[in-house]
Order: C-alpha cells, then sequence, then structure tokens
DNA sequence: TAACTATACGGAGACATCCTCCGGTTCTAC
DNA sequence: GTAGAACCGGAGGATGTCTCCGTATAGTTA
C-alpha cells in the first residue's frame, strides 16, 4: 500500500468513528470525505460501501470488549460475568446511532467479522454461566447478542427516557412470569 | 370531501397496504401513486409524509388484535392469554417489513394513535394476569411491547431463520436465569 | 343545462444521497 | 530523471423525497 493510500485508509477510519458517534451510522458519506480531506472516489474505494466502512471501523473497537470477557471469565458470579459483559456490548452499541440495526442484519454478511469475534467472547461467558446451574440450557449466545441488540435498538429510538435499556434488560434476564 | 379525493385516497390506502405487505414499508411512495393511478402530488396532499401514510394504512388493522384482545380477556390462564395476544401482536407486525421499527420510533408521535390503541388493548391483559399472580409486578405494558417489537425486528432481520421469532419470545418469557 | 368557483389533480423540478467512472496526478522503483 | 503503476477526486447517473403551481373537474347556482 502506498504511503499516500495508507495516510488517507487511516483518516477515513477515524474520520468515519467520529461521525458515526455524533450523527449516527447514517451519516452522508461524503461528510466523512470530505471532513477527512479526500474525495467520495477516494472513499469508495477504500470501503465499497458503508458497511464495509462500518466493519473496519467496529472490528478494532471489540479489543476492549474482548478483554473485558477474559476477565470476567473468573467471576464469583458467572450468571453475573454474563450479565455484565452484554451491558457492557449494550453500552458499546448505544455509542453509535444504528450499530445494532447493522449487527442484527443477519442476511448481509458485511458485518460477519463483527459478530463473530463477539460470539466467540460471550460463548465461554455462557458456556461457564450455564455449567454452573446459573443460566438455563439451551439458551444460545446468538440469540442473547440478539436480543440484546434489539433492546440497544429500542433504547435509542426512545432517547427521552434513558433508563429503557436497563429495564427492558432485565424485562428479559428475570423473565416476565413470576418465577 | 369530494367524491373524486374520496376515492383516490380510499386507492391509496388499499395501493400503499398490498405495496407495504409485498415490498416493505420503506418502498417508494411513487410506486404507491402509480399503482393507485394518480399522481405523486395527490399522494402526498392526503398524506404529507410516509408515517402518515402508515399510521392511516395500520388504524384499520388494529380493529381484529383489539378484539382479539376482548375475547382473551376472560380466559382461563390470564398470562398465557397475554403471551398468546403479544404473539398475535408479532404475527402482524411481521407482515410489514419496517413497521416495528416505526413503532418502536416514540420520538416521532407520527404512529401515535396506533401505539396508544395497542396499549389500551394490552394493558387490560397485562393487569388481569398480574392480579392472578401469574406475571411480575412492575412489569408495564408499553415495556413489553417494545421488547415485542423488537424480537419481530430481530426476526425479520433473519428472514432465514422463521424460529428466531418464537425463540427470542420464549426467552423473554420466562428469562434467561434459571428460575 | 350552462356557467362558475372552490377544490383536487399531477407532473416538473429542487434537493439529497448513493455509488461509478475515468481523466489527471502523484508516488516509487529502476 | 523517468516510466508507469497506483491513487486521487469530482462530475454525473440513478433513485428517492417532497413542493409548487398551472390545469382539470366536481358540485352548485341560476
Amino acid at each position: 500500500m502506498r504511503a499516500d493510500a495508507q495516510r488517507n485508509y487511516d483518516r477515513l477510519l477515524e474520520e468515519a468513528k467520529q461521525a458515526f458517534i455524533v450523527h449516527g451510522t447514517d451519516v452522508a458519506l461524503e461528510d466523512i470525505a470530505r471532513h477527512a480531506g479526500v474525495g467520495i472516489g477516494t472513499l469508495y474505494r477504500h470501503f465499497p460501501d458503508r458497511y464495509s466502512l462500518m466493519n473496519a471501523v467496529f472490528i478494532r473497537e471489540l479489543d476492549a470488549l474482548t478483554e473485558r470477557a477474559e476477565t470476567l471469565i473468573d467471576a464469583d458470579e458467572p450468571a453475573d460475568a454474563l450479565f455484565v459483559w452484554l451491558r457492557s456490548v449494550g453500552a458499546h452499541s448505544a455509542m453509535y446511532r444504528g450499530l445494532s440495526s447493522a449487527i442484527l442484519a443477519q442476511s448481509d454478511g458485511r458485518m460477519l467479522q463483527c459478530k463473530a469475534r463477539l460470539r466467540e467472547s460471550g460463548g465461554a461467558l455462557l458456556a461457564r454461566a450455564q455449567e454452573a446451574g446459573a443460566v438455563r440450557e439451551g439458551i444460545e449466545i446468538a440469540d442473547l447478542l440478539k436480543l440484546t441488540s434489539a433492546i440497544v435498538l429500542c433504547a435509542e429510538k426512545n432517547p427521552e427516557d434513558r433508563k429503557t435499556f436497563d429495564r427492558l434488560m432485565s424485562l428479559a434476564v428475570n423473565g416476565i412470569l413470576v418465577g
């Protein structure tokens, strides 16, 4: 990769991250290119579409969540550890309006790397909680992550109610029926 | 309302419903107008924006769900009745790709009529299930509807897995923790 | 039934966004 | 220094939303 190409790639990634945080992931790609000081053509050459750019931005952010999972894997209460981690995932997704929606869309495999990484980290926590008998058998990490993303989506569509995420999350964790 | 205006209004509503089912709620409004045999200007005069049209289409569909709730209010198992009804809501939303997303968006009050109607119907079922001691206190119908919409959203983003809705719904109902 | 007027119609067009294409420029290897 | 591969960037086609206003028509009155 030529030096100028590398420089532009890095700038685009950084600007995209900022723009996603400030304006959500459906920000105009032209804006990102302009702020990065490059033309729109350059953006599209490096990242064939919006999801390719999103994937590149977010894959770099997953290290923190993976590390968090590794720290939590030895916790005293495996079920709590799982929920703490899921909440971290939610908090991360919530930083970027639209990210949850993209992660949920299974059909297009463009965010596949991100999703595989999350399943790997969370799967270990879930397995341990199930071995400890604290979480129901038959539950799969993919479904837990879907539910978490869905709840983030709810929360971001109700920005005036800051507690939405916590309420719905505890609903899902404790169930609706009297135990 | 002039006769031609009424005729066009009805045609638009019917075409919009079909288009929403076939192509999802983000179908091009021009297509709806064309199929209804009117110009795009006519569509926008009757329905100032896409949500206004959606609201008009779906408010007519809610009678069935309201009736269902009235039937279920005397069921033997109040908690089951609530979940049966929530599943019906989910099944209805699932007919129209994008409807759940619109219903979730609290901030814009454009689907307000639809949401108020759903809360009214579901609220009675929830109250009865709680009085019977079968559903946890503190749970609100608005949150249950949000969770249901969120799960529909998940399901419609995973069209290859038909069981997604049922699995996530039972997750939420039974909880994740061992009871 | 014919003229009149308020109302509705409909499409051209302004604007926004996505994405592609290709002529011109810049870097790098020799 | 130069040749050419790699890269840049913006013009422009495609699609979609929504507005504006000249034209057509339904309904009313004489």
